[in-house]
DNA sequence: TTTTTATGTCGTATGTTTGCGTCATAAAAC
DNA sequence: GTTTTATGACGCAAACATACGACATAAAAA
């Protein structure tokens, strides 16, 4: 009995999203992939304030929900954005901030 | 020892704000509060396939992420969207948005 | 071939979220 | 004044998230 799943898909996915953004971690780890081209696992590592095993978990994370992809690259590992689900993102959320735009007038 | 207080606080901030959207109830509500103008507590539940007191604590945490307010009405309470931290909730999606949308270089 | 380096996985502790029933309260209807 | 209605607060259980040390593995360097 997954509460979750009464819910309509396009509900779902906005959330499962949110919930990847949910996490300071996770956010830092977006926008420095974003912005380094190196992007290797050990270097955002040594970008966070928490324990290497605990940013490979949220790396994870955000493979899990397909904002991002590694690579192997001999003994490192490469991560990037994956430009599609990134996009996806994008417009999941624009739509959302729009339907909430459009009725201003039911606001206080 | 929080750990979320060593991140810097834009990042909080953003992972605060996806946080209260990071579940499929709280988006129907937000949502369905934005499109009705009546927008009355018991009503809100009756939308959902959850009980009503369960609603009640999502109204809770939107109303403190600052996303809802809610007016006394007699015995009922009407909910309404608070227009300054929905349009702050756009700005700072969009900026992060954006800021990963640039460098779309080192995607794959 | 041994050691070092980079990384993931496992187990576990602690903390947070979700979901709900029961209770309390206060306005409105009777 | 009693009952009904609408609602939040409290307390609890189950599920999930966060954080990390210890271990495993496999490429590269020595």
């Amino acid at each position: 009995m997954i509460k979750h799943e009464l819910f309509e898909e396009d509900l779902q996915e906005l959330a499962r999203l949110a919930k990847a953004l949910s996490h300071p971690a996770r956010i830092q780890i977006l926008k420095y992939v974003a912005e380094s081209k190196t992007c290797i696992s050990g270097d955002i590592s040594k970008e966070l304030p928490l324990s290497r095993t605990t940013v490979s978990q949220h790396l994870s994370e955000l493979k899990e929900a397909g904002l991002l992809k590694g690579q192997v690259e001999g003994v490192k590992i490469k991560y990037c954005l994956c430009a599609n689900n990134i996009n996806r993102l994008k417009t999941v959320f624009q739509g959302f901030l729009e339907e909430l735009e459009v009725n201003t007038t039911s606001s206080c």
